[in-house]
DNA sequence: TATCAACGGTTGATGTATCAACCCGCGAGG
DNA sequence: CCTCGCGGGTTGATACATCAACCGTTGATA
């Protein structure tokens, strides 16, 4: 049986962390390309794809977001040029959003490697995707509870 | 030398968990209290301290928020009837706002143990700690990088 | 003493996340 | 053929996060 300190002191160092690492990478990531998570997230899943086009509905399982939150998030890239929308709910990147994500490619890989991989130890990087599915798994487990 | 495929694998692993975990607990803490997860984490410090009583610049010493951040927030909860702004920039907790941490504690406990702690074997436990140290103190060492 | 810089705090503007309500097209069952 | 429900998508309201600009006090220095 795991000791109630135990459980407290990794869920407090793993806030720590969570809060800290995605703050840094997606304030790099603002100040040196103006794209925030979500637009980078966006972006890279249509620049995975061929011809920088998808459905709506595919971005949604792809993110796994909300429909309202897709919905917000395409209407204000859309309106910054990013992308465009076509009939059939097909969204389309734009020359101008191909640039972008090339280049917040490099900087959110370069973050990623400074303050993640390149610290951590192949046995750590294991087993941190060990846990991370183990708890993943365990949350599709009882989706009952989740209400989404 | 860190094959780029497992960082890769374990960086997309972590943000799924990190996406899928605290969506889900402050989901539950949400429809179970009311109190959002800034909600929390503020009427927990205040509930630690004695007296219920912390002035500003401790909490966002305790939290490492951002000063406007917090103001805003601390205006909504006292609209709330959470806390209480008294002189000198004390905040104090009302009775109701410690029926609600109170409630929210346990509710939160119960997600993290279920969906976290119960999970993870001691040594999982023992490597995210070291994982999330590791990270962090390497966050703070280029603090240069973090424009703030 | 006068000034200036630093710091704690507030405010307003903008972007982001979530919930609920709604519109629409479509297929199942009457 | 009807209609009813479901699912994809939009919209509006509200809460939250971040940035920049501002206000007051305080302490160091000219």
């Amino acid at each position: 049986m795991t000791a109630t300190a135990d459980v407290s002191a990794a869920w407090q160092a793993y806030q720590r962390m969570r809060l800290q690492l995605n703050g840094r990478i997606n304030r790099e990531l603002s100040r040196s390309t103006g794209l925030s998570e979500a637009d980078f997230d966006i972006l890279f899943l249509l620049e995975q794809s061929q011809e920088g086009t998808m459905r709506s509905i595919a971005l949604r399982c792809g993110l796994e977001w909300e429909k309202s939150r897709l919905s917000h998030q395409l209407r204000r890239m859309a309106q910054r040029g990013l992308i465009t929308k076509a009939a059939g709910a097909v969204i389309e990147l734009t020359d101008r959003g191909r640039e972008q994500i090339a280049a917040a490619r490099a900087c959110h890989e370069a973050a990623v490697r400074r303050y993640f991989g390149d610290v951590l130890t192949p046995d750590q990087l294991a087993t941190l995707t060990a846990i991370s599915d183990r708890v993943v798994s365990r949350l599709t487990q009882d989706r009952e509870h989740s209400g989404q």
